[in-house]
DNA sequence: AAAGGTTCTGAAACCGGTTTCTGAAAAAGC
DNA sequence: GCTTTTTCAGAAACCGGTTTCAGAACCTTT
C-alpha cells in the first residue's frame, strides 16, 4: 500500500503549517468566528477581531489559498497570457514588464499565472481553460486591439481584468496606457524646431488601439507646428523589421521625400539602418530618424536610435495593482491611468543637412549610378 | 448585506462547473468511488474504471485543482522564479523560453506561476513563500550555480526541481542542458580550419556552472587542433556589454593579440563592436569573432555576429516536460538530457587576413597616431 | 419592568475533492 | 461444499477554509 504524505508536511521535513484550526483551539472561538475576523466581517466586535489578528500574526498563520478557493473562487493570482505571434517571438520587453508585475504581486501576497499562445483562439482557449481551473481571478490583457475578443470574452463571463492600452469601448474596461499620442506629437514638434518640414510617419499595426492614437499624435504635432501632412508620408501597419525596411524605402524614394521619419515603434524604425546604406545616406545626418519603445536593440546600432523610452516595468507595477483592485471589487471606472514617456536622443536626429529637394536629388544620382541590385538589406 | 456570488458560478453567466458529485450521482455511485477510479486506485474493477472514466469525458468533468490539492499539496503548478540583477534586467531569451515551458505545461493540463527577484536570498524568500502557498508543486531553476543555494533548499525540503544547466554535484539533481562545451570546441576546430593560431576567449560568469564547461570545451578544441593555449588569451566573468569591451581591449591590445575571439556569451562578445572602430579594425576581416547564444541584438551590427544558436523554446519545452515527470515521482537519474547547438555563421569570422604580428604592428601604429582618447566606446 | 432590537459568537453545513475504514460478495483453496 | 482469502464499492471522515443560521446576552424603548 502506497504511503501517503501527510500533505500538511507534503514536502519533506518541513514544519507543518499552521491553520486556522489551530488559531481557534488557541483562542478558544471556533474556526467560524476566526475567519470572520480576518475576513473583516461587521458582525464581529472589535475586541475581539483584534485578539484573533494578533493571534494570527503571532502564531504565523496565512490561509491556504486554495482552500480559501474552493469556497470563494478566488486564489489570488493574476493572469498573464502572452500571444506570441510568429513575428515578435523575442519581445525584450518582457523581462520588466514581467518583474513590474511580479513585484507588484507580492507586495500584495498574489502570484502570476503566466500562459503563452500562438493565436487569437488560442489565447481565449488558454484563458478559458485558467478560468475554469480557477488559476487566475482575472488578467492583465497586454496589446489592446481594436476589436479585441478576450475583452468581450472576459466582460460577457464577469471577469475582473486590465488592459495595457486603451480601448476602443471603455465601457467595462480598466486599463494602464502610455500616451503615444503625446510621444508622437512631442517627436514632431521637436523635428520641427530643428528645421523639419517635411516629416514621415511610419504607424504600427492598425489592430491595435494605440495606433489610431499614435497617428493623431503625429497630426496634431504637424497642426501644432504648422506643418502640412502629406498622406503619402504616412504609411502603416509596419512591425517588423523588415516592414521598416520596406516602409524607409518608399520613403527615401518618393519624389519629395521627408527629411526626417517618425517611426512609431522601435523595431520597424530598425529596418530603416538596413537600407539607408544603399542610398548612401547617413541616419541622424541626411535622414533622421524617431522610434518609439526604447527597445535595448536600438543601442546597438550606429547611430543609436533616438526613441521614446517606455518604462515596461512600470507599467507592468501598475497593471498588477489595477488588478488587484479590480478584483476586490472597485469599480473600472475608477482604474484608468496613463502615463508620459520621455524622449532619449540618442543621436538619430539632427538638423536637416540637405533640403527635401536635394535630399531626392541625392538619392536619384545614386541609385542610377547603381543601376541593378547589388544591394543588401531588404527582407 | 454583501451579496455573494454562488462560487460554482463566481464568473456571472457561466455555466455550473460539474463535480465529481455530479458524476457519482449520475453512475449511481459515490464520490470516493469516482475518486479512485479516476486516479487509478488499484482497487477499482476494471470495468468500473471504464464507465467512471467514460462518465468524465462525457460529462465533462475535470477536478478542480485548489479542491484536490488542499488534500495532495498538489496543485499542477510549475514554479519559475526568474532572478533579474542589476544587469540583464532584459533578457530577449524569456519569450522563446516562457513559451515553451507554458507549452509544454499545457499539454498535461499543468500552468506555470512566474514570480520575480532581484537577489539570491529573494529568489529563496519567493520560493519558500510559493510552496508554503502551494502555488508551485516543483521548480524550473534557470542558470545552474556553482554554488546553488536553490539546490541546497529544494533538496533539503525534498521539493521536486529541474536545472536548465548541469550542475557540479549531480545528486539529487535532474537536468536540460545545452552541450556549450561542444560548441566552444567546434567554435576552435572552425576557426583553426580557417586557419587561425591565436585564439582568444572570453568566458562568462564563473558562478555559472556552463563556464567551466565552455573553457573545456575550449581548450579540448585547441588541443584537438593542435594550438597552443596562452593563457594571457584567456578571460573570465565577462557577462555584459561592457565587460566584454574591455576585454575586447586587453586582447587587441596584446602584445601577441589573436587573430580569432571566442566568447562564451553574445551579449559580451557585442562589447566588442563597441571598440574595434577605435583601432580601425574590420569584424570579419582583421579580427574574427564568434559568440554564443545566438541573441538577436547580433543581428543588428555589422557585420552580423557569429554565434551558436540556442533554441530556449525547445529548453522550455523540455524542462517543462521533465519536471512534470519529477513530480510524478519519476527519479531525477532518469531525467537528465542535453542537447547540441547549431553553429550559424553570419559574418564575423573569416580566415585571417593578417597575422598576429601585423595585427599588433597595424594596433601599435594607430594608437600611436591616436594619442590621447578620443577614443568613443567604453562604457 | 416587559417587549422588542441589536450585537456578537457558536454550531453546523458546505465547498469539491481524497483517503481510510469496513464489510459484502465473489473467487480461491482444500 | 465449506472455509478462507481476495476483490471491490460504500460510508464516513477529512483537508482547510467560508458561510449560514440560530440564539444568548445585552441595549433600548415605552
Amino acid at each position: 500500500m502506497k504511503t501517503v504524505p501527510d500533505p500538511g508536511q507534503a514536502y519533506g521535513t518541513t514544519a507543518r503549517r499552521v491553520t486556522i484550526a489551530d488559531v481557534s483551539r488557541d483562542l478558544g472561538l471556533t474556526k467560524g468566528t476566526v475567519s470572520r475576523a480576518l475576513n473583516g466581517h461587521p458582525d464581529i466586535a472589535p475586541a475581539t477581531r483584534k485578539r484573533v489578528q494578533d493571534a494570527a500574526t503571532r502564531m504565523g498563520y496565512n490561509p491556504l489559498p486554495q482552500a480559501q478557493a474552493i469556497r470563494t473562487g478566488r486564489t489570488r493570482s493574476l493572469g498573464l497570457v502572452l500571444q506570441f505571434s510568429d513575428h515578435d517571438r523575442q519581445s525584450p520587453f518582457l523581462a520588466g514588464f514581467l518583474s513590474g508585475i511580479s513585484h507588484a504581486a507580492s507586495q500584495e501576497n498574489w502570484t502570476l499565472t503566466v500562459a503563452t499562445s500562438e493565436s487569437g483562439d488560442g489565447t481565449l482557449e488558454i484563458m478559458n481553460r485558467l478560468l475554469s481551473e480557477r488559476k487566475a481571478d482575472g488578467f492583465i490583457l497586454p496589446r489592446s486591439l481594436v476589436n479585441d475578443r478576450r475583452v468581450a470574452l472576459l466582460l460577457e463571463r464577469d471577469v475582473p481584468f486590465v488592459l495595457y492600452g486603451r480601448p476602443i469601448d471603455p465601457e467595462g474596461c480598466a486599463w494602464f496606457d502610455i500616451l503615444g499620442e503625446v510621444a508622437m506629437c512631442e517627436a514632431v514638434t521637436r523635428l520641427a524646431e530643428l528645421g523639419h518640414e517635411r516629416i514621415g510617419f511610419v504607424n504600427g499595426g492598425t489592430r491595435f488601439t494605440y495606433s489610431n492614437l499614435r497617428r493623431s499624435g503625429f497630426e496634431k504635432g504637424m497642426a501644432e507646428a504648422g506643418l502640412e501632412v502629406d498622406p503619402g508620408l504616412i504609411l502603416s501597419d509596419a512591425v517588423r523589421r523588415a516592414d521598416g525596411a520596406v516602409a524607409a524605402r518608399r520613403f527615401i524614394e518618393h519624389p519629395k521625400p521627408p527629411t526626417a521619419i517618425i517611426f512609431a515603434t522601435d523595431k520597424a524604425a530598425l529596418g530603416m539602418y538596413d537600407v539607408v546604406g544603399d542610398y548612401d545616406l547617413r541616419i541622424g545626418r541626411e535622414i533622421s530618424l524617431i522610434g518609439y519603445d526604447g527597445i535595448v536593440e536600438g543601442t546597438y546600432v550606429t547611430p543609436q536610435l533616438t526613441t521614446f523610452a517606455v518604462d515596461n516595468r512600470f507599467a507592468g507595477e501598475r497593471l498588477a495593482s489595477l488588478l488587484i483592485q479590480r478584483v476586490r471589487g472597485e469599480a473600472p471606472e475608477n482604474l484608468r491611468e496613463t502615463a508620459s514617456v520621455p524622449l532619449m536622443d540618442r543621436g538619430s536626429i539632427s538638423a536637416p543637412v540637405v533640403s527635401s529637394s536635394d535630399l531626392a536629388r541625392l538619392v536619384a544620382d545614386r541609385m542610377k549610378s547603381n543601376g541593378s541590385k547589388n544591394l543588401t538589406g531588404g527582407k
